[in-house]
DNA sequence: TTGACAACATACCCGATAGTATGTTCATCA
DNA sequence: TGATGAACATACTATCGGGTATGTTGTCAA
């Protein structure tokens, strides 16, 4: 017996509702968005909404983990790259800034999730899934700090603080989610060189030597 | 006849609920922020408030135009600096930096104002004051954008698209203003190596020469 | 075919909050 | 010295939005 009705439409209409939570909390933040704005936007009424999340935190804490686990599905095939941590940062930060980009909603999500540092998180439980969540996004930026710290002492990169140093790097990374915005007409080389761009100005901004750039 | 304490009082009155409405727009964000949250901020109540100021959106916008006029009134003594483009950009990005540091809330104000482009905003009057708020934001972008595009043609600086190099420059020059938070015991010295860190990211990251970096 | 349950929609509750209407106090000035 | 108005505080209203309680419909298993 194959998968009913039910299960194959589950994962489907969750997912729906994740989409259109990431686009209402991109478009006007977490608390200016209601929950009848992201049912308007999937037009149907809170009741499915509330039926899959428990909570209008609930709801963002999900979109906030979809967003890192792209992340993380992105740089996986990567992890078992080898040369040196110059060369693995920048094919660590290409797939980075290309995910910026083409799930830019949601990755504004997390980006809003870690400025909210548990600000006004009502419920104990809210508070440990909310630190679980920073916890994965903390060990997400540990991978390019620890391959910028290496890169420095390869003599790659040239900064005088790694924390200032790394988060300078991660703002022009991330900096898409906030003025990037899809181009009518635009294609695949037109992102790529986009990313190509971003790549190069945190490579500079590290101090990384001009000749190994490309 | 001098001043009255009415005079005296009042614009030390309208600048202490500035100062705490900044405060409560930088923790908490504009809709998470209520008016209350303000009058709490200054132990008082909305009645002060809203005596001096029409409505919310007022409030934030009168945050907004005191933190551009701040940066405009930072670098006034800079207009009349000689010298090639890339110098002038390094002095007037140095008071930038400063600026993000030493009245964040303000400038986080203005980075939250620019980012709700005009989204939600009931009156007409309330647009059109946004509109001007922006086309003031606007234009003192275009004086580091000018100068960026100079030191290109002087060869003094190297990227491949003036937009999105003018965009990854602000948003390094700009992210104090989420990073930094002051430390115990932090002297203005630490706070100019932080700026001077700063700074010569965002210049590395427009491909400014090593040499002419100092 | 029928009972049960998932997947919603509808109707409702209530606390929070923007905004208002109305005191109250005190300095200033005629 | 008394009238006036600025600078608030207090009390109130109305709306909006998170959350819940309760219908309704279609599917599936027995």
């Amino acid at each position: 017996m194959g998968l009913g009705i039910r299960e194959r439409t589950l994962d489907s209409s969750r997912s729906a509702i994740l989409e259109a939570a990431a686009r209402c909390f991109h478009e006007r933040g977490y608390a200016a968005t209601s929950i009848d704005d992201v049912a308007r936007a999937l037009q149907s009424t809170k009741g499915r909404i509330y039926h899959h999340f428990e909570s209008k935190a609930d709801l963002f804490a999900e979109v906030f983990r979809v967003g890192m686990d792209m992340n993380y599905a992105a740089l996986e095939p990567l992890r078992s790259m080898k040369g040196g941590a110059h060369q693995r940062w920048r094919r660590f930060a290409w797939v980075h800034v290309d995910q910026m980009i083409t799930t830019r909603a949601f990755q504004r999500v997390v980006w809003m999730g870690v400025e909210m540092h548990l600000v006004g998180a009502p419920t104990p439980h809210q508070r440990a899934l909310f630190e679980e969540l920073f916890e994965t996004r903390s060990r997400y930026g540990d991978i390019f700090r620890t391959l910028i710290a290496e890169g420095r002492e390869t003599g790659h990169f040239q900064f005088a603080n790694l924390s200032v140093a790394n988060q300078l790097m991660f703002m022009t990374l991330n900096s898409p989610i906030f003025w990037y915005s899809p181009r009518t007409g635009e294609t695949r080389a037109d992102i790529e060189d986009l990313i190509a761009q971003v790549v190069t100005c945190a490579w500079r901004g590290l101090g990384g030597t001009e000749g190994t750039s490309k």
